[in-house]
DNA sequence: GATGAATGAGACTTCATTCAT
DNA sequence: AATGAATGAAGTCTCATTCAT
């Protein structure tokens, strides 16, 4: 309420959207307290006063960044309708991300994977908190998934393994961004992608029938 | 003339598989000289008579690393015919790999990751090493894609696109590893994996004719 | 006597010039008993059949240093008969030691400068060996100052300061040598060692009388 | 807003000063940041807050020096006219240097000089860097000659030589230095030193006529 | 609240020397 | 006699964190 907390709160947020941008480039060893205060403005002794540690700044940035992809995903999808334009422009978010230039962003991914998995890594034993930061992404495939369903564009027998769909597609969708990391030149990631889903998609849609086909061309053939 | 005999070669092995381990454990950057001589019997020192420096015994374990893979992965494939049989053989390792307790050797994806993309890290700008590294790896599944096309499996019209289809499924395949890693205790990494070879297979195999699928019950078949 | 023992001296005098070579070029800190042994073919333990230690190595490299620089100075002077001659030819060995492109010798008398002055110098309290090595040197400069005294070219007055004008020349020159080798290029090395030794000599020299330089010319006014 | 305040170019100067202590008695590779911190009274990570690196201690320390005795020079002969008294007051200086007991700051010739001519040497390379550090001491000397060539004491013809001249008595003097650095108990320095500045200013100075000679007594003419 | 200064712990790497064959 | 192998000691440098203003 007073002028304070404002500013506070406002330093705060400057701080974490340093942050995501100084991990993102550098790697969260690499990167160091030094840096981020100086990007942030403030003396590196500052960020003390708002985080209790380095790994605490780190989790903070990632939790902003996970909102971030979550609220984007959410503004792609939202004047879609059918199910299925719904997961193309979900799916789309991700070629966004890796038509970036430098790819500094998507680089968290692998931050985040290392953080949790190395035995002296910030996020060690704390899947479950990623799990939860994550959640909101599974959670938009997982509805899409459902309602796709309910209106007869998907096929009723998934319904019992829509949320396990939900985390294949994003753990594959995952795979395919991190190999374009790789920087590998065969890689097209629109091509892949494109191709990945149009797969998907085939497997988990109701067919539709011949008749109907008799009068369609081109895309439309794929994915019979 | 014939000073201390020691056989350089097995020694080399030895240290190299010992850092197999304590990378995967630790991680590159907290993987310590100190500790890998520990665990490998030697001296810290003595680590470096047989590499130039800590990046270069991280280079030679990852080498090693995918070796062992593209070895295991060659052996699971041996003595099927099927192209398909041979495609689930291949997908088994990821398996085998994820069936063990610690998850300690997949974790070195997430480091082969880390460090070609953080800018300070040892792999930066050598993705053309661990391309070549694992090339292994994509041409086996490339192979079995050409294989299946000509003995009437799969679709023909995919031959074009056989590297890049092999790519995307390394890439998926890749995802799920990872998100297995995780530790999400949704994740059931033999489900998913089924899941999604199953999906894929089905977008490239070639349509089994009506009449024989009027006698048949689906899932049954998909596995024939 | 036996064969072996010849061996043994050659094989002491060849790891003695390529240690030469070696301290000369990297310094006495900066080069490593691997890269002397290896210059000289032997494994870099048998060294140790041959010295103690490095150190030993050094001072055995520099006494054959300075022998060379005696005997190369002897053989300068020898067919000379005026004294002033002879001490322009020994002064020439100056020349000749900053004519060498790469200055690689004469790098070792810094090298033996450090190693008597710092604390930590092989050389250190050792001034006695060195003085004891160049005593060739200055004995070499009193004599000629002593011959020409005595042939009346050189002031008599000077004789019982002839070993210490001996000392004071060597010092000079010296200084010169060193900052030659500060790779100054405003500093001609020639001229500059010229210049000295006609000061120099100038001052010792008997003077020549009046009715003499009438009919001489050229250099010899420059003296007068 | 106002945290610990220290003068930082104090505590900078300290540690150069003692840098220079540490320096001059262990030279450059003996020399330990520990050490030197230690002298210091400073943590050794604490040196990194003022210098980039070891070698940038060193090359702060030696800046100082030359400083210091350019400036001890420039002192020693503010009050004299005569040129030669000039010349004279600035080699006392060396007399002066010489006369410490333990000779620690004059031990930082050979520094310079080995760090300037081996290859792997903090100033390797760098000799504009300490010609021009003692660019000052040349041109103090030079001044001399020249003023004095203009007050019709030197010899007219030496002025194009004047900066050449002023390179030569340098090196001759350091070379003095140098040996008696090296411990020679026969090496009188403050005798040498006259010595040579007497057969120098000899072969400069303008002849004093023979009949001013007769009716005045030496020395109080050299100030006319 | 904000911050410059200080530092201890620790990492990689080098190398003279010893050892066992 | 000769030497490849091994290593302990040491050195430079980095950085998260604390302290005092």
């Amino acid at each position: 309420m007073s002028p304070l907390i404002v500013d506070k709160k406002e330093k705060y947020n400057r701080i974490v959207q340093v942050a995501l941008i100084v991990f993102s480039r550098q790697g969260y060893a690499a990167a160091s307290m030094q840096q981020i205060g100086e990007a942030a403005g403030v003396g590196k002794s500052t960020l003390y006063e708002y985080f209790e540690s380095k790994a605490d700044v780190f989790i903070a940035a990632i939790q902003a960044w996970i909102d971030q992809i979550t609220c984007r995903m959410t503004a792609l999808m939202e004047d879609k309708i059918d199910p299925i334009e719904k997961m193309r422009a979900a799916v789309e978010l991700v070629n966004e991300i890796g038509r970036q230039g430098d790819n500094a962003l998507n680089r968290l991914y692998i931050e985040v994977y290392e953080q949790m998995i190395v035995e002296t890594g910030v996020l060690y034993k704390r899947g479950d908190l990623v799990h939860e930061m994550s959640a909101g992404i599974r959670r938009i495939l997982t509805d899409v998934i459902l309602h796709g369903i309910s209106t007869g564009v998907f096929k009723a027998e998934i319904a019992r393994d829509a949320e396990r769909i939900a985390a294949n597609v994003t753990a594959c969708i995952d795979g395919l961004l991190l190999h374009n990391l790789l920087g590998n030149h065969l890689f097209d990631l629109k091509w892949q992608v494109d191709y990945y889903l149009n797969t998907f998609i085939e497997t988990i849609r109701v067919p539709i029938p011949r008749h109907h086909l008799a009068d369609t061309t081109g895309k439309t053939e794929e994915v019979t």
